[in-house]
DNA sequence: CTGCACCTTCCCACAATGGGAAGGTCAACA
DNA sequence: TGTTGACCTTCCCATTGTGGGAAGGTGCAG
């Protein structure tokens, strides 16, 4: 099957099984006489795994790690379990500082009467605090 | 003040500082006359307002956006509001998302007993099903 | 034969940030 | 005076994951 078929079937676009086969988080795809890839139903197995754990939310890393372990037979499932809790407490903990933000926003809407007159006490205080909490959302 | 001192008394880098001028973000620092970037009272100021909304989440272009609003004297405060809740809501989406995924990966945890033996239901399942409802978790 | 849909590789872009090189400047200290 | 070290300058590269698009080959249908 060609990549396009591939893709349609996984929702992997062929950019990105292209981009993965590059950077060798997937093995180099069998080609065809006419150098076109070709993927069969463990390729289009793979694939599937790789977008159910993309839509999860792991890095390519994370999948890539994950990869390894479906594949080798001898694997505990406790490396597994840790990875997947690993992830949670990372949800977790930006889902907590999101509602952080949240809340700061929702008073400072809520001060800000938001009709034509110009004074706004959002700016007002956007301008003055170094917001202690706060610290870098930043994904992994 | 150098450019130092300026980073030091708002908590944004350096580095950034000349990146959020490189892009118009900020006007063009006054020079000295040996070409370092001199900062005064006003300056550091808007570094801090950047500062701030960047620590609440608000990407580079909706900073620029408000930094305009916040010098344009007649501006109704009604556009301000709307961005501020836009972002809430946008917040709101992504935590619903975050939670959805959450609870997946908690029962596919729940389900593998996370020991030496090797069979993982976690694994198992990823294999299989094609998210339905995960849409991608994509920062703005 | 022509046209169109597909495939290939290669380069560019994005958002925001950090790292680091190569070189200029300044202040303090021996 | 000379040197050292802490600054500053610009410039380029890397990151993560994805899309866009060019330039060219392939394959099938009309």
């Amino acid at each position: 099957m060609n990549i396009g078929q591939a893709s349609e079937q996984t929702g992997v676009s062929a950019k990105m099984i292209r981009y993965y086969e590059s950077i060798g988080l997937l093995p180099s795809a069998a080609r065809r006489a006419n150098g076109y890839r070709d993927y069969g139903d463990q390729d289009v197995a793979v694939l599937q795994f790789v977008r159910r754990t993309r839509d999860l939310g792991f890095s390519l890393e994370e999948v890539s790690a994950l990869l390894a372990l479906w594949s080798d037979k001898k694997r505990s499932s406790r490396e597994v379990k840790r990875l997947a809790e690993t992830h949670i407490a990372d949800l977790e903990r930006r889902i907590r500082e999101m509602r952080a933000v949240m809340k700061t926003l929702r008073q400072l809407a809520h001060h800000c009467h938001g009709d034509e007159r110009s004074d706004c006490p959002i700016l007002d205080d956007l301008a003055k605090p170094r917001t202690p909490s706060a610290k870098k959302t930043r994904r992994h």
